[in-house]
DNA sequence: TTATTTATTCTATTAAGTATAACAAATAAA
DNA sequence: TTTATTTGTTATACTTAATAGAATAAATAA
């Protein structure tokens, strides 16, 4: 059968699973938050082994929305390699990472402690 | 160019944004947990409006998962449509329910209040 | 120049999230 | 006892998010 493709492109205004946390750890990293250190925090705090290639994807993806900001790094560090990619949230970021959290928190709070009791 | 491609079948061990907060809303709407009831739930707690589809597509593959279970509800209320099908969460989902929350309200606590304050 | 280190980008695919429509089962009304 | 109305779940098609794995790039060191 048919069906009607009405496609209204517009921004959602929540964060999939692996950006909130990404977003929460960009601003947790503050000045080292760039690909690779993302992906360290990521296994540290939420023991989640993500492929970098995930962490860029989800980093590409909050810039292109407006979330996060990006500027290269500093290259006269007494060490080789490339330029590091440096993360910072945006005012956006920040409104939408504090939404996500505070519906959470504001439903747990309407669970009575016993609801999640291991018996 | 050719990637090798070797999946191996297993359950994710962590939630989707979507599963986590009907997850949670099923916890909080208790007896009342079937589909129409947590797609109101959705729209009153998160301001998130998402069809009767998304919701029935989210539970089951939750119940999949063998985060909740269901049951069909009654049928001799005093009132006309369909039984409820009546939504619980099982030990493993309350497991991952909590996990979740702890992993971000743990990167929470190591941010500085600072960092998130509206300049 | 070549090797090593540190890092990002590209390609392909699976899983999650979504809208819309169709269907099903219960009571109420004709 | 059919038809309407209400209340609810299922099915289909599609977009976006998440992912793995490989390739590439740019910096210093040998």
């Amino acid at each position: 059968m048919l069906y009607k493709v009405e496609h209204i492109a517009m921004s959602k205004d929540y964060l999939g699973e692996l950006e909130e946390l990404i977003l929460l750890l960009i601003v947790m990293l503050k000045e080292e938050a760039y690909g690779l250190a993302i992906r360290k925090a990521l296994k540290e705090q939420a023991n989640r082994n993500v492929t970098i290639g995930a962490v860029h994807g989800t980093v590409n993806r909050l810039e292109k929305k407006g979330l996060v900001e990006s500027m290269l790094g500093g290259a006269t560090e007494e060490r080789g390699g490339r330029r590091k990619r440096i993360f910072t949230i945006t005012a956006m970021g920040k409104k939408l990472l504090q939404n996500s959290q505070d519906v959470k928190v504001n439903i747990w709070r309407q669970i009575p402690e016993l609801s999640l009791d291991k018996q």
